[in-house]
DNA sequence: CTAATTTGACCGCC
DNA sequence: GGCGGTCAAATTAG
């Protein structure tokens, strides 16, 4: 129905407004972006609340929404002016203008390591806006993480991966990934050695970095979603999986670190299975949680509290389905 | 129950 | 000695 649109889109203000409410000190000295934030927060519960009110006389499904009736809301949910504040302020923190997010920064250097000859291949994968931001390409391979360590100057841990099938066929193939302390939404890939494992079943085929590359730069791309893919993709929209997922799957996790192994689970895990699971798990989200609750030290349920509670039910019956 | 993740400990190199 | 990388026991998820 409408109105459930509407409350995600309901969700998406407050999720914008939680995220503007955290960066507001990085943005401090941006009144125009500033503003624009707020005019797209005010947008987003003004278009909610028309939803609601005029939900009988035009249905416009989140899901279908085409460009034409709607496009800036579209563009609001999709790129989101936070996310661009958070680029532009990413980008004056790297410390030049021209690269922010999702530039094309794709892999930096080859270098190889001094042991044993094993050749290490950094690149840097940006995050995309679309879709699942958390996670990082997918490379066809299943990976199985042994490792997370904090990296001194970092601000990110770094989480170290070996191929699932390391025992079984002695594949020396490991993966380092680890953000960027200045650009959260920018994964460092470090790939060390060379897969052996040309298993058909999880591993299709010999996956060289390029196709990843390949990959992932067509998910960064913000200019056009496979529109059936993400039907509300937008680097929030994992979060609010994240938040049905969160209610449904678990009445109050183990401690307090709840968010990422919820994610995790309805995280999108694309052709590999695992995959998704592995990079997820420090998702994003905790990561932005990171970075943005560093100020405020608030969490992400303060006006969510009221709504996810009931929406969640309704948002697990029909919008997801892993 | 099995497999994967988490996380502190351990180890080697600089 | 400090740091990065790996191991492995404990824990958690499916």
């Amino acid at each position: 129905m409408d109105p459930q649109h509407a409350l995600s889109l309901i969700l998406h203000g407050c999720k914008f407004a939680d995220d503007l409410e955290a960066m507001l000190g990085d943005l401090a000295n941006q009144p125009q972006t500033l503003s624009k934030a707020c005019d797209d927060i005010i947008n987003i519960f003004a278009t909610s609340k028309e939803r609601l009110n005029n939900a009988h006389h035009q249905p416009l499904p989140l899901q279908q929404m085409q460009p034409g009736p709607d496009p800036s809301l579209q563009e609001w949910l999709k790129y989101g002016v936070i996310a661009h504040a958070m680029g532009k302020i990413q980008a004056m923190d790297v410390s030049d203008s021209g690269k922010g997010f999702s530039s094309s920064s794709q892999r930096s250097h080859t270098s190889s390591s001094r042991k044993d000859g094993e050749e290490k291949r950094t690149m840097r994968e940006p995050a995309p806006q679309i879709g699942n931001t958390d996670v990082p390409p997918e490379d066809n391979y299943t990976w199985r993480k042994y490792g997370q360590k904090e990296i001194l100057g970092s601000r990110y841990p770094r989480a170290y991966y070996k191929c699932t099938h390391q025992k079984m066929y002695n594949c020396p193939a490991k993966k380092q990934v680890q953000r960027l302390d200045n650009d959260f939404n920018t994964f460092e890939v470090t790939y060390i050695g060379q897969h052996t494992c040309h298993m058909s079943s999880t591993a299709p085929s010999i996956a060289p970095p390029d196709q990843m590359v390949r990959t992932q730069a067509m998910v960064s791309q913000p200019t056009l979603p496979p529109p059936s893919v993400t039907p509300s993709g937008t680097w929030l929209s994992m979060e609010f999986s994240l938040g049905s997922g969160l209610g449904s799957s678990s009445d109050g996790r183990r401690g307090g670190d709840a968010g990422a192994s919820a994610a995790a689970s309805g995280g999108g895990a694309t052709t590999g299975s695992r995959y998704g699971s592995d990079v997820v798990d420090y998702p994003v989200v905790a990561d932005m949680a990171d970075a943005m609750f560093n100020s405020g030290s608030s969490r992400r349920s303060n006006i969510m509290d009221f709504i996810f509670p009931r929406m969640e039910d309704k948002w697990e019956a029909g919008d997801k389905e892993n």
